[in-house]
This record gives C-alpha cells, sequence and structure tokens, in this order.
DNA sequence: TGTATATATAAGTACTTAATTATATAATAA
DNA sequence: TTATTATATAATTAAGTACTTATATATACA
C-alpha cells in the first residue's frame, strides 16, 4: 500500500506524462532494466529523434536519467524520485515487456557494454 | 495488490484520461459522491461546456455514467468499468477532495434532489 | 402556456503535442 | 586525422486538445 501523499497537480502531471503508449511502455522497460537509445529505438521502431525527444520528456520531470557508457547513452529509472512510489504502482498491473527486450537479444542488438 | 492485467493501450488510454487536473479532481470526487455537472462548474470554477466536455470523455470510455434527476444530470462512478480497479488504485494516494464538496454545503449551493 | 434553469453539443480558435527533417556534438574505429 | 556511430536538439508541420461562444433541448416553475 502507498504511503506517499500526493498533490493533485503533479498527479495530474506524471499521468500525462504516463499516458503516451511509448513512454509507458519505456518506463515499464526502465523499471526492470536500463536501456540505451539505440535499443528504444528499435523496440518501438520509431525515429531516433522521437525517441530522444520522449526520453527527454521523462528526463526533465527526473524520472529517469542518462548516463554515457562508451558511445552509448543508457538511461535508468529514478528510484530516489519524489513519486516513483506512485509510478511504480501504475506499472504493477501493467504486463511485462521483457519480451521486447528478449527479441532484441535474439536477434543480437542488445547493446551490452561495461 | 491489484490482480487485474491490463492492456498497454488501455492502460494509457486511461492514464491520458486521467492526466488532466479537471478529470482527475472529477473522478477523485466521483469515487466518493455523485455529483451534478452544476456542483462541478461551481467547484473548477469553470464555464458550463468546459465541464460537460470533460465529463464527456470520462462518459465516453464508460468511466462514468450520468443520470437525470429532476432538473439536474448527475454523475457517478462506473465501478463496473473493466478498468475500474486500476483507476481507484491510481486514485487511492491522491488527497481527499470532499473539501470542495465541504464548501458547497456551507455555501448552500450543494444540490440535494430526491 | 411562457420563462427560467440545467445541460449538451456544435463551431471556431488558441494552444499543445508528437512527429519529421535537418543539423550539431561526442565517442569510436579506421 | 577522417569517417562512422550514437545521440541531442532546433525548426517545422500536422494533429490533437481544451477552451470560448452560440445554440438546442429538456425540465421546472409561474
Amino acid at each position: 500500500m502507498l504511503k506517499t501523499r500526493i498533490e493533485m497537480e503533479k498527479a495530474a502531471m506524471i499521468l500525462k506524462l504516463l499516458g503516451d503508449q511509448t513512454r509507458l511502455t519505456m518506463v515499464k522497460i526502465l523499471d526492470v532494466h536500463d536501456c540505451c537509445v539505440c535499443e528504444f529505438v528499435e523496440i518501438f521502431k520509431a525515429s531516433q529523434p522521437s525517441i530522444s525527444q520522449h526520453l527527454r520528456k521523462l528526463r526533465d520531470v527526473g524520472l529517469v536519467q542518462e548516463e554515457r557508457r562508451g558511445q552509448w547513452i543508457f538511461y535508468s529509472i529514478n528510484k530516489d524520485h519524489e513519486y516513483y512510489p506512485f509510478v511504480q504502482q501504475i506499472l504493477e498491473p501493467l504486463p511485462s515487456q521483457d519480451q521486447k527486450l528478449k527479441e532484441l537479444e535474439e536477434k543480437g542488438t542488445r547493446i551490452n557494454c561495461c
């Protein structure tokens, strides 16, 4: 059971941010595995700028963070975010998206630097 | 703990719908009390068409239902909706909006027909 | 019956969003 | 060093959203 109380305005902002299938799926994936931009490009079959712009929105509110690893930039979920418990509760009933990463591994396009 | 599994696409649709402060607050209120349109107009200090249009979006996905009572049309939450458990889980950590209805009662503008 | 009240809906408009295209930057490989 | 790869960002455009204004409908009341 979630304890943190949340402001309506901020809750609406978080819900709006997650109210997009691409971003919702990204966050669901990032909650389990770090991922780099090019993996998302392949998973969503979307353009690189489009993916970067979705990640930027998530990063702008601090829900995810970036970290360069060699030539790649990996994104990870920010478990210290004030509203991470709220987000996690929203993600919980959603179906696992692990299959999407498994497909990359099978195709050999999963990035595993470091 | 929520058991129902939910499709990503529909989840994103619900989150988008709730990702608006007016609609989120409406649903939070309706989860506890039925309300008529004119009460919402007063609570949100918004125009009547604006309120009607938000209610229509909620009604279009079946999350709320309308019922005429005399000259008023009351809205209530649809607890039988497939995703009501998901919605309820999202509402749970949000602050009670009871105060907004209390203020109407104090001003004598709360509708209590029937 | 006519008037007022409550609501819905249509049309128009301003704003926002999500994509594309074009370009810049940083790291790596040759 | 130059070319390639990975990424970000700016500018543009198309689509979607949330208001407003105007109007229609249904009920209640005089």
